[in-house]
DNA sequence: ACAGTTTGTCCTCTCCGTGGAAAAAGATTA
DNA sequence: TAATCTTTTTCCACGGAGAGGACAAACTGT
């Protein structure tokens, strides 16, 4: 079996393999999309069939005259994607054109460290290629909880990934699954994600603010992931909302992540519960001995006044502190994501209001602000996203 | 005479044309740096000087060898630049090299409307030419301090410019001068002047805060202004310091511009006047009639501690703002310009202070805050830049 | 069966750039 | 002053790549 060569030899080659990954097309239909001559064409195409990227798939229903032979991207092309959270990692392996033929999500806690952490991604991963599915794998992407440096690969100084420190993720999975391999911040990665096969499909200029156990912020400029000189922009969680505010962890006070981070919100719900104001949640508490942000994500789910204030309260937060961004960036699309999705309307609605009271309204006229449209997948699918536009550009 | 033609022709000539405008150079050393043959480059220098755009300019010193033939930029080469401020026009005419060889600031209110400050402008800019300095014009570039669609070649709904909404600037001066225009908001404009001849030149991704009348901030991106969608990125005066702050003009209260505007720097000391706390600008306040703040600024610069406080307190409220901008940015230089230049070290000490304190490390970490290097040139530097490089581009 | 359409391949012609050779112009040394 | 070495520039021939036309293949509809 031919083994599949890693990268188009040209633009022109990597033109047609990022046209090829919205579906498999003629060559005909690649002549009218792409400036080049059928002949220059023919031979693009015949050399990237050659390399064992892209390869034939059948005829196309006449339109009048002879069948368009269709070409679509090597059905044997495998990417593998890792979305390492704060408490799980999850594990995918797609196809060429990022669709997902294996998934898997796997318990695992972050501040058990890259050696424990990625153990446990690649055994997910080895399980779900035993199946037959992929026997070799083309890139690997990776999403991690922390500031990355994109360039050196590895996470800088990242707050709830302790032992992560410089640890070269990169180059130890390119090494241990013997193809490329790229890691970036998981922000950047979900906004890929939806910037792929989301929201975002038609939109150059994007926000992507993910709302967790941290809060950070996917910054796309002209269909382009801006990461900042350092690699830490878009880290928007420690951005002040008020001087008088709570502590937080970072040492300053009034942060938006204070306000609304996972530990902010948990903190809130057990005030709520003790001090008897909510129901559902000194119910929750009692059972479960503490509470999570989770929690209140389903005691708001649930009607419960307390949990909705609080998120309407941290959606404010969110809202003025986005109400910035928008003066200063923007943006044409801002995207809300993160595990508060299923109460999203709630958020939505105070972030909605915020922004638009308080942004310019020259950046707010046409700015849709809209929920993540990708659930549990848009990381994965992001990260696949990365690699595959590493390996298919010259 | 020949006419000098518009454009090069393709992106060689451009690249050769970007590389001359530092400074003229042989073929030999173009060779060094381009990567093309000795025979192809011959050739489009060859174009060049067909075209007009560049010119022999007499033979280098010997390096052991031959004599090196220099060419450099055609010294008939010249770019128009108008940068319209809150009060004042600046006009200047650069050669090829953006080399200002006239100049001239005319006193004129943006509010009497484009028709009266165009005729102002290009008035002044008669009177430079008519001195033998440019029979002939091949650009020229346009500041106006308010939000611009930069595709349109208009300003959108500028607050500080009535009358301004949409007047086609752009196409109104390109037929009136019979040369390509372009207009741009006044910090991108002072972006690149700061990008080509000031602190910004070895820096890729930056921000310039201008301080002045209003607040704005240009913003660069891999070497290039990163507009926004609509135009308007970068508009960072109504972004919210506090809730309970003073009322802004635009309608919302406790607005950076509410704290550290012109108008709210004149209110703040005509309050210090009235209540007899300075004794500098009560004497000013007797003189003039009313303060603006410009007084606060020469106070502040004799040693006025009222005076001093007010800024130091803007500078505060600057810093808060700019630092959770650092955060979410991760630029790789702050450029602070403006006005208050004169009194910039006060000023600069207090956002400093404020922006490594509340501001994530890994952003601040090499993080050089700085204050901008060219003067009143800056925005007619940067105008000259502006239509230069769409000149020299393909 | 034949005309019209669409698709794919082949072939030739032209243009462009590379790289070598030679020429030009000056420095250095005998 | 002549000869040799360096550096720069021009000239030229060869090779490669792409554009575009011609033709062949495959299919539809009359």
């Amino acid at each position: 079996m031919k083994r599949v060569a890693l990268r188009p030899e040209n633009a022109h080659q990597a033109r047609l393999l990022h046209l090829l990954q919205d579906g498999p097309r003629s060559r005909a239909e690649l002549g009218d999309v792409v400036e080049l001559s059928r002949s220059k064409l023919a031979v693009e195409v015949g050399r990237l069939t050659e390399l064992g990227l892209i390869e034939e798939a059948g005829l196309a229903a006449s339109r009048g005259g002879r069948r368009a032979a269709v070409v679509r991207l090597s059905q044997r092309l495998r990417f593998a994607a890792i979305d390492i959270g704060a408490t799980s990692v999850d594990v995918a392996v797609t196809g060429g054109d990022l669709e997902i033929l294996a998934h898997a999500a796997e318990p695992c806690d972050v501040r058990d460290g890259p050696d424990a952490v990625l153990s446990v991604a690649l055994e997910a991963l080895g399980k779900l290629r035993s199946r037959g599915i992929a026997t070799e794998l083309h890139g690997v992407g990776v999403g991690v909880p922390g500031p990355v440096s994109f360039r050196d690969g590895f996470p800088v100084a990242p707050p709830i990934m302790p032992g992560w420190d410089r640890y070269p993720v990169r180059d130890v999975l390119a090494q241990q699954l013997g193809c490329p391999a790229l890691i970036d911040n998981d922000v950047n990665i979900m906004a890929l994600g939806e910037m792929h096969a989301g929201v975002a499909k038609t939109v150059d200029d994007f926000l992507l603010v993910k709302i967790g156990t941290g809060i950070g912020c996917g910054i796309v400029v002209d269909g382009e992931i801006y990461r900042g000189v350092s690699g830490c922009a878009g880290d928007i969680g420690h951005i002040r909302v008020n001087d008088d505010g709570p502590a937080c962890s970072c040492g300053n006070t009034g942060c938006l992540e204070a306000y609304f981070g996972g530990a902010a919100l948990a903190r809130q719900a057990e005030e709520a519960a003790r001090s008897g104001a909510s129901g559902h949640l000194a119910e929750r508490l009692a059972q479960a001995g503490r509470l999570t942000a989770e929690d209140v994500g389903t005691a708001a789910a649930a009607g419960d006044a307390v949990a909705i204030a609080i998120i309407r309260d941290g959606g404010r937060r969110v809202g003025q502190v986005l109400a910035g961004l928008v003066s200063f960036f923007n943006p044409g699309l801002v995207v809300i994501a993160g595990g508060l999705a299923g109460l999203g309307h709630v958020l939505l609605a105070e972030i909605r209001s915020v922004v638009y009271r308080r942004s310019l309204p020259l950046a707010t006229g046409n700015l849709p602000i809209t929920l993540a449209e990708l659930g549990d997948t848009c990381g994965v699918v992001g990260a696949a996203k990365l690699i595959s536009s590493h390996v298919f550009s010259h």
